[in-house]
RNA sequence: GCCCGGGUGGCGAAAUUGGUAGACGCAAGGGACUUAAAAUCCCUCGGGGGAAACUCCGUACCGGUUCGAUUCCGGUCCCGGGCACCA
């Protein structure tokens, strides 16, 4: 088949025929067989908030490219779609328009999927999930039972930001300058048990483990060593005069001898005691109560403290020394107290110098090149101990040693490893989540849901207001009887944290369907996930929790690898004028209505083309623009070839242009296949691509009108090659275009079918290469040279250039660089 | 405050392992076609000097290593992400 005659590009009429073609022979659906390679490619899955943004659209095209990409190298493709759908947002949203979160939920996801189906996904939709569905949380329950059996989840006391007017927790994003956003009420901390999963059990190995991710990126492993934050100190204890010991941990022993005073958190029982006898600071703890549970918070605010009045004994000297109530100590982190060294920590010298503490040198530079001016600043460095009685003169490693032993045969401290990591608190004080699966009884105590009883569904049916959960306030769903001992009790109506179901799904897709059980074996036939996208945002908690929950359901048995996810690319924002698209600043792009302007392919061609993958990209209208044209000149082009009469290109005797052309088509796939394998440079791809489009017009246009019929075939054929690259290699991104220029190129089976084109190695060989000529590192000329040449012609042919001469004249040449293939460069003096 | 990124023409970017800075695209200017518009095609396009050949400067800023630095090292400034209850 074959025509001669131009048509229009019309991308409704393409994407409707491509889509229609893969949904009657459900080209996406997913079949374990264990006789191909597998690729499980995944993308995070949205948050059902209305509609798609340019974010998700660019999130879940990185994906597409990948799978699509995967597929045709002979891969077996798992690529699904879920919903990640409990959440804060439904909450707000039930508020503002009086509808229930389930239903605003469910409402969103299928206007949501319609979207995502417009823009040609390459979904298996089969194993589409939400979690907000019982099938889903059901086996998230049951595997939280599993885990309180283990002993790894437990309850205690813990913060939370309480909000005194409205009486409900709040978030840290609801609470701004210290105010609950609704309210404007004044925060307070208050206290309540909440449910913990023992993340710190598997600390070191989740650190441990980075080391085997050599498929993510640099910046996100370092991100997370640092967030489980491994350091070794010695845990040691001061005694209090008439009070329980302090117990502190610090990873600077050898500043042992230097400290002046201790500091604990405004939470500590000693500060509460304190405050029980001295209004100013029970004032100042009062005050203290109002900063919200976010570290950022505490670390911006100013340093401020007060002396309890209590006093330390030093383990050592057995002097004593002040105890301060510090807003800097965190409670939740350690015992909640730590020893100063005011002369050697700059928080604990500025904190020294605002309250008249003594600063104390105990340690001095080991070389005198360095700079120690405790006038000035506290000296953080390590080096030599002075001023340490017994220790003086030893370096940090021998200070370690001596301290650490001489505090252990005391019985006053040992060493100790201590995590940043802190244990995963995952109660939350609100209505739409997966319920937490326990009940209450008064006798029993905390009892796991039985297995037969679960799910415990959330009941749907309610009206919302700001007031709280309203689970809470209905007995029907928390009054039950203890499973143990059957008297009355009341389950738990906290629900869980929404991390909880996105630390899963990934697997759960594997076993979408299953009734019986949380996975089976189709989980090890697809994980782990071989290639997870999403944004550089979800670069510590999501994906930490994640690996987390891959060991724990490891050590359930339900599956056999160590990590979940094999390579990792973090997505960059989108960002219209400098700054993230946002409907409160009215910069937002509807992909609504870029499909229906321009179709799907230019929005795909676009948003790929637009930047690197892990960078931000800058939206642009007439970017967009662009691409659509691009994609009219290349159906032109497309469509006036004639394909009829083409001949075998093997054994041809080529001119220089032919050879040329055929260069450019194999040298653009080799790059192309790096770019979209390798690199996941989607935007360099399609630049050579663009490259390779105007090099075959280019060479149309160059062809004289005279030629014999034999000439005309060779070169129809020469431009067939070309133009088959070009759609093999752009269907990945742009799939609807390629599909249906695919069949109008003589092809009977569909271009989704086809594999990825193989490099024909012999055209790639050239006679002729170009060199540059510098001197002393300057671009001064260029060389046509054969291939062959060796070094001492190109020297020689280098010195020959004029311009050279002009340079290195008067001048003594001292050396000569040649970099094969590359460049000469003569270095003169 | 702490941890992690980023900064290159008018704009989005490229330069893959230290080797030709600005590929590809957008915008702009000039021209062709057209009664006109749209569409399309051709040319120019970092800054200074020069008729041109060519040359000097230029990758946030300051300094260093090197024959050679956008790339490596030290410091500074600015922008972005995260900081455990936004997802």
């Amino acid at each position: 088949m074959s025509t001669t005659s131009e048509t229009r590009y019309q991308p409704q009429e393409v994407e409707a025929q491509a889509q229609q073609y893969w949904d009657s022979k459900q080209s996406f659906k997913a079949v374990e067989d264990s006789s191909k390679e597998k690729f499980y490619c995944l993308a995070m899955f949205p948050y059902p908030s209305g509609h798609l943004h340019m974010g998700h659209v660019r999130n879940y095209l990185i994906g597409d490219v990948i799978a699509r990409f995967q597929r045709m190298q002979g891969k077996n493709v798992l690529q699904p779609m879920g919903w990640d759908a409990f959440g804060l947002p439904a909450e707000n949203a039930a508020m503002q328009r009086k509808t229930a979160p389930a239903k605003w939920t469910w409402s969103n996801i299928d206007y949501m999927r319609s979207q995502l189906k417009q823009l040609g996904y390459a979904y298996d939709w089969s194993r589409e999930l939400a979690t907000c569905h019982p099938d889903y949380y059901r086996w998230e329950q049951w595997f939280f039972t599993r885990l309180f059996e283990k002993g790894l989840v437990y309850k205690k006391e813990a913060e939370v930001n309480w909000d005194p007017v409205d009486q409900t927790v709040l978030a840290n994003e609801q609470v701004v300058d210290g105010r609950g956003w609704r309210s404007g009420a004044l925060v307070e901390r208050r206290k309540i048990p909440q449910w913990f999963i023992r993340i710190t059990a598997y600390a070191q190995e989740l650190l441990d483990d980075l080391d085997k991710l050599d498929g993510w990126p640099e910046e996100v492993r370092i991100m997370q060593a640092n967030w489980i934050g491994r350091s070794e100190g010695i845990e040691l204890t001061f005694d209090v005069e008439g009070r329980d010991q302090l117990s502190v941990y610090t990873t600077r022993p050898d500043t042992l001898m230097g400290v002046t005073y201790v500091a604990v958190a405004p939470q500590h029982p000693l500060a509460t005691e304190a405050a029980a006898s001295n209004p100013a600071i029970a004032e100042f703890v009062e005050q203290q109560s109002h900063i919200k549970v976010a570290e950022a918070d505490m670390a911006t605010m100013e340093k401020l403290g007060m002396d309890t009045g209590f006093k330390a004994v030093h383990p050592i000297t057995g002097d004593t020394v002040p105890i301060y109530v510090a807003n800097f100590v965190l409670m939740a982190y350690g015992s909640g107290a730590v020893m100063a060294v005011p002369g050697h920590d700059q928080r604990d010298y500025e904190f020294a110098k605002k309250y008249g503490i003594d600063i104390r040198q105990v340690v001095k530079p080991a070389s005198d090149d360095v700079a120690c001016d405790l006038t000035e600043k506290a000296f953080t460095e390590k080096g030599i101990l002075i001023n340490s009685g017994k220790f003086d003169g030893m370096d940090f490693d021998q200070a370690f040693d001596s301290i650490e032993s001489w505090l252990r045969e005391q019985g006053k401290g040992e060493k100790k490893v201590n995590f940043r990591l802190r244990d995963w608190g995952v109660s939350r004080q609100r209505y739409w989540g997966s319920p937490i699966p326990i009940i209450n009884c008064s006798d029993c105590g905390a009892v796991p849901v039985p297995e037969q009883d679960l799910p415990v569904i959330l009941p749907e049916d309610v009206s919302f207001t700001d007031s709280g959960s309203p689970i809470k306030k209905m007995p029907e769903f928390y009054q039950t009887t203890c499973p143990k001992c059957g008297a009355d009790a009341e389950r738990e109506t906290d629900t869980f944290d929404t991390f909880m179901e996105s630390s899963w799904y990934y697997a759960r897709f594997t076993s979408a369907d299953l009734k019986t059980g949380m996975l089976d074996q189709r989980a090890d036939y697809w994980l782990p996930v071989d290639q997870y996208i999403g944004g550089i945002e979800h670069a510590i908690l999501h994906l930490l929790y994640a690996r987390f929950f891959h060991k724990l359901m490891r050590d359930e048995g339900l599956i056999g690898s160590d990590e979940p996810f094999k390579r990792l690319l973090t997505q960059g924002m989108v960002l219209k004028d400098g700054t993230k698209m946002s409907k409160s600043k009215g910069n937002t792009v509807e992909p609504a209505v870029l499909i229906e302007q321009y179709g799907a392919d230019t929005v795909r061609l676009f948003t790929m083309f637009a930047a690197p993958p892990n960078q931000s990209l800058e939206w642009s209208d007439s970017g967009v623009e662009g691409s659509a044209r691009f994609l009219r000149k290349l159906w032109r082009t497309m469509t006036a070839h004639d394909s009829s009469g083409l001949v075998g290109l093997a054994g041809q005797a080529l001119s220089a242009e032919q050879k040329q052309l055929r260069f450019k088509t194999h040298n653009t796939l080799q790059k192309v296949t790096d770019d979209l394998g390798r690199r996941q440079t989607f935007n360099t791809a399609i630049a050579a691509i663009m490259e390779l489009v105007n090099a075959i017009n280019k060479f149309q246009d160059d062809t004289p009108g005279d030629l014999t019929p034999s000439q005309t075939a060779l070169n129809t054929s020469i431009v067939h090659e070309a133009l088959e690259v070009v759609l093999l290699t752009l269907s990945p991104i742009v799939p609807h275009f390629c599909h249906v220029l695919w069949l109008h190129l003589g092809h009977k089976e569909a271009i989704i079918e086809c594999p990825w084109p193989a490099v024909d190695e012999s055209a790639l060989v050239q006679d002729e290469m170009q060199l540059v000529i510098q001197v002393n590192g300057k671009l001064r000329g260029k060389l046509n040279v054969a291939r062959d040449t060796d070094q001492k012609t190109l020297e020689t042919l280098a010195l020959a250039d004029a311009n050279v001469q002009k340079f290195a004249e008067g001048k003594t040449v001292r050396k000569i660089i040649v970099v094969p293939g590359k460049l000469i460069n003569i270095v003169v003096s």
